[in-house]
DNA sequence: TTGTACGCGTTATCAT
DNA sequence: ATGATAACGCGTACAA
């Protein structure tokens, strides 16, 4: 590579006939310098095509103006619109981001820590792979302290880190509502792996059928280890082997295009045979008229952001408590809800 | 925060009282050390849970092992998979991965590329916004230079950078071929904006009109500058306004999507009025049996990684010739490109 | 207003 | 086998 060497604050006070300090005062904008001082200085950066050295920078002063976002899936929807929306929020706080993706491996999660640990990052935005605390072991808990980090989407029980994420159990709650409301009687789930997003979900599921005397029975929850143990043959198995069900929860997106393929393999769908609500929006829902459930990533991400910097300038003295926000999850209403009302 | 300060192989040294030298020799593995030593710093290290500051390796050792990626849109199915691919691939060889999007501004692609060579990223891939050379002011023509860049998906016309691409123009030839082939006299088009890789796609396009004499009107081309110039409504116009056609391709899914509403609208999805072939695959494609021209996107992601880490470490007297890689495109026929064959 | 000199944490050379 | 020390580029306390 063109091996140009790198020109240092050095070159500029050669060629300006000035020392680094009064080079230094120009670029950092502090102290005094005349104006005379000031424009060969600026005259020279142009000239030499200057650039600040952010590495020495950070050694310096001990940090870095970089934030690490860790994400167990980049592909997944929910991920990319969160990863665009933290980038904007740092870019705007003079941060930049650094990106990392374990595809849902908590080893990964755990060399990456490690790794923007060593890279000396300002702080961390992780969407954790890891259910509780008990799953880390011991000799892996030191890389979740002694580092700002804020936990996105979904919780790490007992971990006690700050927590921005959406009310999943509160929107699952209200959708089995809606749909006892109109008469069903027999609702089946969709649904894999065990975050506690999805948990959460379930937990509201199954709140809403106890508060309303609805029956419940496993077989009317489909699941399974990861996104692949749900197959187009499954489902079709699985809403065969329950002909009462009327209404289903799709807890993802990817899950929704699986259940459609389904339904059209059966000859079910468009029409009406059932009610069906999906989880985060995509732009085909507006096709099928698929109801749905939104988060509002961005503004998770926005928020995350906006609280990591918020603890990365807390001094000492300050509250250190943690805190969680839950943001409201947002029923977007298209029609699929309602193919069946009044069941019976 | 916690404010603990942060361990260094001072402290390291003095926990042992061993000099800074032997330390170092141990953490970097080189050198003699005796075992009795060797083993004195590891245990020091894990009591103190040192973690070596890569900041202060990269100012020592002028490299930081970091590669900055810059896309267009995050949001973009296209660019997230090609973001894992890139990460996989760079951590892989042990590189992390700085993000930045631009949004399409090349404005914000100038910032990113100052703000990165500012890092000292030891090199960048970039996914361009801007079209030309020409477009370039020449007080940032620099900030293309003197650094390791990969092009990746789309061109910058007249710059000589690496580029690793899909075969566009090919791709989008042998699928008007095959609509002419299958008796279509009228094909449309919808697309937007004015990046390399969409008009590739059109001048594949124009190529196999013209070669198949067959007649194009301006009118069988719905553009617009962004994506959301195309609306639903507008396509609904441009279909009513162009009665003859049978056959139509567009040029990304979120169009397609578009397209399917528009459609649904008018009463004329899945009733072979149209066929039609989109770009970029999606999982709600097989519902509908959209055929699609699939790009290899991880490949893309892999071999731009990979082709940057091989400049990176050039030494400066091989070759510095640059290099295009123009992967195929796949075609997956599903059957929406079959609705109409023969027609007239 | 300007300059000198030290330290940030590593690595690596040179001397012991 | 080990230690002292310089250098990477920058920021700043202190001196002039």
């Amino acid at each position: 590579m063109a091996d140009k060497k790198n020109i240092t604050i050095i070159d500029i006070a050669k060629l300006t006939g000035l020392s680094k300090a009064t080079v230094g005062r120009v670029i950092g904008n502090y102290g005094n310098v005349s104006p005379e001082s000031k424009e060969k200085v600026e005259k020279a950066i142009k000239e030499l095509n200057y650039i600040p050295n952010a590495v020495a920078q950070g050694l310096r002063s001990n940090g870095t103006k970089i934030i690490g976002v860790i994400v167990g899936s980049i592909k997944n929807n929910f991920c990319n619109r969160f990863l665009y929306a933290v980038e904007k929020a740092a870019i705007e706080k003079g941060y930049d981001v650094l990106f990392c993706n374990t595809g849902e491996q908590i080893e990964r999660e755990f060399q990456c820590l490690k790794n923007l640990k060593a890279r000396r990052v300002d702080g961390i935005i992780l969407i954790s792979s890891v259910l509780k605390a008990q799953d880390i072991p011991k000799e892996n808990m030191d890389l979740y302290k002694d580092i700002p980090i804020v936990l996105a989407d979904r919780n790490i029980e007992d971990m006690d880190l700050d927590l921005i994420t959406s009310s999943n159990c509160q929107g699952a709650y209200n959708i089995i509502k809606s749909f006892i409301q109109n008469g069903h009687q027999h609702i089946g789930i969709i649904s894999y792996g065990e975050v506690s997003t999805l948990k959460e979900r379930l937990r509201g599921y199954r709140q809403a059928c106890d508060n309303y005397k609805i029956q419940t029975k496993d077989s009317y929850i489909l699941t399974g280890k990861t996104i692949d143990d749900i197959s187009t043959e499954r489902i079709k198995e699985f809403l065969k082997q329950n002909p009462q069900l009327t209404a289903i929860m799709v807890l993802n997106n990817s899950l929704l295009a699986k259940l459609l393929v389904a339904l059209k393999d059966i000859g079910c769908i468009d029409n009406d045979r059932y009610s069906i609500v999906s989880w985060d929006d995509d732009e085909l829902n507006e096709l099928y008229a698929i109801s749905t459930v939104e988060q509002q990533v961005e503004e998770i991400g926005l928020l995350s952001t906006k609280r990591l910097i918020e603890i990365i300038n807390r001094k000492s003295k300050e509250s250190d408590a943690t805190v969680t926000l839950t943001l409201k999850t947002i029923y977007k209403e298209r029609g699929s809800n309602h193919c069946i009302t009044a069941v019976k």
